[in-house]
RNA sequence: AGCCCCUUAGCUCAGCAGGGAGAGCGCCUGUCUUACAAACAGGAGGCCGCUGGUUCGAGACCAGCAGGGGCUACCA
């Protein structure tokens, strides 16, 4: 690789676009991001939380990718074995939706119309764009990808991964089909997990209904009122229930009010008084009437359902609450998760589903209802009690309805068959592994969401309605009883003889016995085809009873061990079993990527070597979705953690402290920010901002393409698909723009000026660079002896050792602000502002010029390598033309640099270059330097006019001082005229006072007496009010006997140090006013 | 409803073993000083959300309140 260290290749810019082109792929050739297992070195490794097909990269995954760039280059310079696996998600339901979406916009094609081997096609294609685009995203940031493992969650080895778990899964039984209820996306026609989900509040009605009483015994009433947000699914009502025990219920209830009205605060006291009021009339008034309900339902009353004629019963179940409505509520169980609950309680009521798959209304209801859609099922509904005169009362009421988050529609709740994954153990096991901290969570506080969720252990829906997936390796049919042998045909043959002459001739012992009989046969007869399942493929099947109760035949699920396709063929060709539609959840291969990428289940050397992990970084939302089901995915799998800590970053925000979304409109694509700012800036920027507790909000601007001026975006203007630029008056398009007019406008680019202190940082690190190139010819290595140091080069390697410890320990405990910030500060207030400034003059001089530029070289060097996991680009142009200049540097043994700064060693801190007293000389000088050019500058003195000062101070001071002097004049145009305790102030001067120092800056003829009087007189009074604040905190004796010691003494010697500078000041006033 | 985070200069944020408030941007005044005007040298600007408590001492610790954001759950 060529580089060109003259002059005019240095341009006074970084030029970030140059870099980027140039490095990469350099790196990528040189094969530095690919790792092996290495049974020499320790491995570290990470897998990537692979970004999903559906769209491009935001800001939010620039900012999770950046962090883990900057620990994986970092580890890699410490000499780890670094892995950096990345991959994609195949994101299931949102991709499949995008595509359909599209297919419908441009085609007007549904899925049924291209079929599923049709509609998967397009999903691939579609996948193979975003991955590049993905892929091409990461690298623009500089990302070190092992691009050579780069995997897919769809792909083969993935896939192998997740056949085997569901195998053994399935197997253990931990994997079954069960009738639950679900949140069925009637758009999509599948069903989504409660995680897919969001609640939005949409205007609607509370209808109450009258329900007949079949029957009313005298004294009874004669209709029971339910009421109900969502009328049409009174057609699949099955009972209507009432409280147990009513009088006992609304004193619970009123217990717990008078509970929170004790703690409330005053503004909500009011309102509970209120409920307590209400509870008390209900008592009044309605209790009597409840508990008549309640002994209704005793003794059996029916109520007839309007509109189906169905008879339903009044049953007892607490679900009712007598301090809601009517204290009585219709039970729809396959339609209400409470319901649902309630019909486990009462097995016997029964669920009668009413809906399609596609959301209207199935056989279940009477006719004139069926095939309508929700919405106009509810109208035709409600207009028919409404003529049947059952309608008691229409409130207005706003509900919070369930949208399925990827279409975007009312969520459904549905009884559907679906495969479930037991979670009791293994939620258990991934509980264990946060608390006995094999897992550590950082910031800490987040493990408590993981426990909390856990701990639920809901059983896990992972069948999805879908066709984009891993497809569920099951397969289901029937056998006949003629595959199993005579005994068990004969068997078949009797019972179904004896269910024969049970319809004639009905002993209830008889039927009972014949039950039981069938549940025997039943059972029998499933252990004899999982018998001969064994016989014929041994252990490379396993099989569950279907539910179902044919006796013609033995209804069972058939998993397959993945590897058998001749067995797959069989059951199909030969026994006619089909598979199973439905495929799994995404997060289902998702949480198996840490073994997957690893080429579990082969016992590869890659999965010996760098499993567990080292560190999972992501953001908080998947905590539950991802990182728990990785984890006892993990302890399942191989019995071990996937990673040893988690590390959760924060959330970037818009200016509105929103999140960043696609639908929202706020996201913004890294590739806009690199664009402008460059990878560097894009990197340093979002570690620079990257705390413990603060999300990272981020108002952002839209940068007009015709005049470069940039627009505030707004809630407003962040949906519109094109935008007039108020300074220029010109349109430009958005992400919106989907209109081919729109679209031909061009882009106006999202950017946000957060970070212009990257950039400008940067380019400051650029031109320090450019100055120390420029100054390295005739560079000649060697060891720099201790007494060739000057005070500057011996502060500067003490600090450099300082921030070089600092900033290890905050990346290694993820403190990427504070690493960040750190070298920041060093970079440019220490090294640029004073080190290169005072270095300048010793480069000039034949004779100073090698020590000086042996320690240049050697601390520009540490500062890249420090700054490289962040600035990667930056710092590998800078070290190349460094290593043309100087390809063997360092201050103790000069050492050959390493080809890339890839590949050079992390620095480390030398405690011997520490050096305490050091720095506070530098400190001293510092301070006079800046009071000087403080006097110059409000006395407005011009910059190139020479100043003479004098310093007063003890000879200790004067002593570390006097190597500064030649510093003054070059940094602040200033001569010393003398140092020490006998320094006096000539009669026009401007002073400025320091603890110990007084500094006078002679300005005879120069000065503005009057100001600087003024401005004397200020300090005076500043100067006393500290004084009075320390007087008084030493004259408490609460203060003097309690605090410690040392910090008394603090005080006593500051408040001394302030009256010293007080009485200096007063002296200078004097002194001005008498030469006025 | 429960839990979590936030509230410090006009803006975005640091500061937190409790010991006289900081940065960047913006603003004001100077400066093309031989690396850098994306810079340099200065400056102005803060009852650290409010109320109590702990403490000799609170921006920091505790409690309550107010406002902003988020997560979880529920609402016949």
């Amino acid at each position: 690789m060529s580089i060109d260290t003259t002059l005019s290749e240095l341009p006074k810019q970084y030029d970030h676009a140059a870099a980027q082109k140039r490095w990469y792929p350099y790196w990528e050739e040189q094969g530095f991001f690919h790792s092996e297992p290495d049974p020499v070195r320790k491995p570290y490794a990470i897998v990537i939380p692979p970004p999903n097909v559906t769209g491009a990269l935001h800001l939010g995954h620039a900012l999770n990718n950046t962090l883990q760039d900057i620990l994986i280059r970092m580890k890699r310079m410490q000499g780890f074995e670094t892995l950096w696996m990345p991959g994609t998600d195949h994101a299931g339901i949102a991709t499949q939706a995008v595509v359909e979406r599209r297919l419908l916009q441009e085609e007007k094609l549904s899925r049924h119309d291209l079929g599923r081997q049709g509609l998967v096609d397009r999903i691939w294609q579609w996948k193979n764009d975003y991955e590049a685009r993905i892929v091409a995203q990461l690298k623009q940031m500089g990302c070190s990808c092992d691009w050579a493992r780069l995997r897919f969650t769809l792909d083969e080895v993935c896939a192998r991964a997740v056949r085997e778990t569901f195998f053994a899964l399935f197997k253990k039984g931990k994997i079954y089909r069960g009738k639950r209820l679900v949140n069925w996306d009637t758009y999509l026609q599948t069903a989504v997990s409660d995680d897919e989900v969001f609640h939005e509040p949409v205007k609607g009605h509370f209808w109450h209904f009258s329900y007949p009483v079949v029957n009313p015994r005298p004294g009874e009433p004669t209709h029971i009122t339910i009421a109900t947000t969502r009328p049409e699914t009174m057609l699949g009502d099955t009972a209507v229930a009432v409280h147990p025990d009513p009088a006992a219920a609304l004193e619970q209830a009123e217990k717990e009010l008078r509970r929170r009205l004790a703690e409330a605060p005053a503004k909500e006291k009011p309102d509970l008084q209120k409920q307590i009021d209400e509870i008390e009339r209900r008592r009044r008034e309605m209790l009597p009437s409840l508990e008549k309900l309640r002994d209704m339902a005793r003794r059996g009353a029916m109520l007839e359902l309007p509109l189906t004629y169905r008879k339903i019963p009044l049953i007892e179940d607490e679900w009712a609450k007598p301090e809601l409505g009517s204290g009585c509520v219709k039970i729809t169980p396959a339609h209400d998760q409470n319901d649902y609950d309630v019909w486990q309680r009462h097995p016997k009521i029964g669920a009668v589903n009413i809906l399609n798959p596609d959301g209207t209304l199935n056989k279940h209801v009477p006719k004139k209802y069926r095939g309508l859609t929700v919405k106009r099922a509810r109208d035709a509904v409600v207009a028919d009690l409404g003529a049947a005169e059952l309608v008691v009362e229409v409130e207005d009421r706003e509900i919070d309805l369930a949208h399925s988050d990827r279409s975007k529609t009312p969520i459904e709740p549905y009884l559907a068959d679906q495969w479930f994954i037991k979670m009791d153990e293994l939620a258990q096991s991934a509980m264990d592994a946060v608390i006995d901290g094999r897992v550590k969570i950082i910031p800490e506080r987040y493990a408590k969401g993981y426990l909390d969720w856990l701990g639920e252990k809901r059983d896990w829906p992972i069948g999805r309605q879908l066709w984009w997936g891993h497809r569920i390796p099951v397969w289901c049919g029937t056998f006949s009883f003629d595959d199993f042998g005579e005994e068990l045909k004969d068997k078949q043959r009797r019972l179904l003889e004896a269910m024969q002459r049970k319809l004639e001739d009905t002993p209830p012992e008889e039927i009972e016995d014949l039950n039981q009989k069938k549940a025997k046969f039943f059972n029998e007869s499933h252990v004899a085809a999982y018998k001969f399942l064994q016989r014929e493929y041994g252990d490379k099947v396993a099989a569950q009873h279907r539910p179902g109760e044919e006796l013609s035949g033995v209804s069972v699920f058939v998993c397959v061990k993945p590897g058998n396709e001749h067995i797959e063929r069989e059951l199909e060709q030969r026994w006619g079993l089909t598979r199973v539609e439905d495929v799994l959840d995404t997060w289902f291969s998702s949480a198996l990527w840490p073994l997957s990428t690893l080429g579990w289940p082969e016992q590869t050397k890659e999965l010996k070597y760098y499993y567990p992990t080292n560190v999972l970084i992501t953001s908080r939302d998947i905590i539950t979705l991802w990182v728990a089901r990785m984890v006892l995915m993990g302890l399942h799998n191989v019995g071990e953690i996937p990673f040893h800590e988690v590390f959760i970053h924060p959330k970037i925000l818009d200016g509105y402290g929103e999140g960043m979304s696609k639908s929202k409109g706020n996201g913004v694509d890294p590739i806009d920010v690199m664009d402008k700012f460059g990878a560097d800036s894009l990197r340093f920027g979002l570690a620079y901002l990257t705390t413990e507790t603060q999300d990272v909000r981020m108002p952002v601007e839209f940068e007009c393409p015709h005049c470069g001026k940039l627009i505030e975006q707004t809630r407003k203007n962040r949906v519109l698909p094109t935008i007039e630029c108020k300074h220029c008056g010109k349109r430009f398009s958005t992400q919106w723009a989907e209109k081919p007019e729109d679209k031909a406008l061009p882009r106006g680019a999202v950017v946000s000026e957060r970070f212009e202190l990257a950039r400008n940082f940067c380019n400051k690190l650029w031109n320090a660079s450019r100055f120390a190139l420029m100054n390295l010819d005739g560079f000649d290595p060697g060891r720099v002896l201790d007494d060739e140091l000057f005070v500057e080069d011996s502060w500067l390697l003490s600090r450099l050792a300082t921030v070089t410890e600092q900033v290890s320990e905050a990346l290694e405990q993820y403190r990427y602000a504070d690493a960040a910030r750190t070298l920041y500060d060093f970079a440019w207030d220490e090294f640029c502002s004073f080190y290169v400034e005072m270095v300048k003059g010793r480069l000039q001089d034949d004779v100073g010029r090698m020590v000086a530029q042996r320690v240049l070289a050697h601390a520009l060097d540490v500062l890249l390598r420090l700054l490289h996991p962040m600035i990667p680009f930056l710092t590998e142009d800078v070290w190349q033309r460094l290593g043309r200049l100087a390809p063997e540097r360092g201050i103790d043994e000069p050492l050959p640099a390493a080809e890339s700064i890839m590949t050079s060693p992390w620095p480390e801190c030398d405690p011997m270059r520490q050096d305490p007293e050091i720095e506070a000389q530098f400190a001293r000088f510092k301070e006079v330097l800046r009071v000087v050019r403080d006097i110059r500058a409000r006395q407005n003195v011009p910059p190139k006019t020479p100043i003479r000062f004098s310093v007063r101070c003890g000879a200790d001071v004067a002593e570390l001082l006097a190597p500064m002097k030649p510093y003054f004049s070059s940094m602040a145009g200033a001569e010393p005229v003398e140092f020490g305790p006998d320094a006096t102030a000539p009669a026009l001067s401007a002073g400025a006072t320091l603890p110990n120092i007084e500094v006078y800056v002679d300005l005879a003829g120069l000065i503005d007496v009057e100001a600087e009087i003024a401005r004397k007189r200020r300090e005076a009074e500043k100067l006393a009010g500290f004084i009075a604040a320390k007087e008084k905190k030493l004259s408490n004796a609460g203060f003097v006997e309690r605090a410690p010691a040392e910090v008394v003494q603090k005080e006593r010697e500051g408040l001394k140090d302030l009256q010293d500078q007080l009485a200096a000041v007063k002296q200078v006033i004097e002194r001005l006013t008498a030469a006025l």
